[in-house]
DNA sequence: TTGTTACTTAATTTCATGCTTAACCAAAAT
DNA sequence: ATTTTGGTTAAGCATGAAATTAAGTAACAA
């Protein structure tokens, strides 16, 4: 079939989770461990990395571990790919919306025209 | 903590199956019948349908039916919606890099200035 | 060196998702 | 009136995802 982009299904599926928008959220205020990304939620650590791994699995964040610490960021080349995978089919249904706006507009001047 | 907006969870999850993806991409180029939709799947009607229903559970997609033929179409507003958030998330970083690229350049600027 | 911190890995349980077939309904066509 | 078309409902099944606890490792601190 068509369009077949692997790469969007996990990313969506990884923003379909509550914690994990809120991780990226945080993130959006820049980088943070992994036990800063834990504090807020009521959940175990392993659990908080599943999450963390659903998002660098997506390309959505990166990692690096120094030392023992792992810090966490934003990838925004990811989160823009998947913008635009919705922008581009908004704006041809916006698009093709405008154009029957202007035929029935047009079809109305020809009837006054009558 | 958690969710803020349930209606983004069921967006992003229905933006996550390529089945779904495939069925808003044909709909961003008019509307469709549910077995206009079905078409270019090699699945059963009832699945067809069961991706439908988790579209329109998001508000992504919606329908009426005239007769007995369904017809679907996408809500741009949705869409928008979904975007929204990665876009505001993505600006956010993408600003706070900026600021820092400033001040690092500031900060270069005085040692030369030594 | 001993303990604490910051994760990591593994095993398990539970619940949701995507698909199937079979049966059903109601509008159109013949 | 009967059949076909377009869609709906229901039940069941296989798979995978989200969480847990328990146990392990490696860095750093006392």
């Amino acid at each position: 079939m068509l369009n077949q982009n692997p790469k969007l299904d996990l990313m969506f599926q990884a923003l379909a989770d509550p914690t994990r928008r809120a991780m990226i959220d945080r993130l959006s205020r820049g980088p943070a461990s992994v036990s800063e990304l834990a504090k807020p939620f009521d959940m175990s650590l392993p659990a908080v990395v599943q999450h963390l791994q659903a998002l660098e699995a997506s390309g959505l964040v990166s990692s690096q571990k120094v030392g023992r610490v792992r810090t966490c960021q934003i990838e925004p080349e990811a989160l823009s790919q998947a913008e635009q995978w919705l922008n581009e089919r908004r704006t041809l249904w916006v698009k093709r919306l405008d154009r029957l706006g202007e035929y029935l507009a047009a079809t109305e001047d020809e009837e006054e025209g009558k």
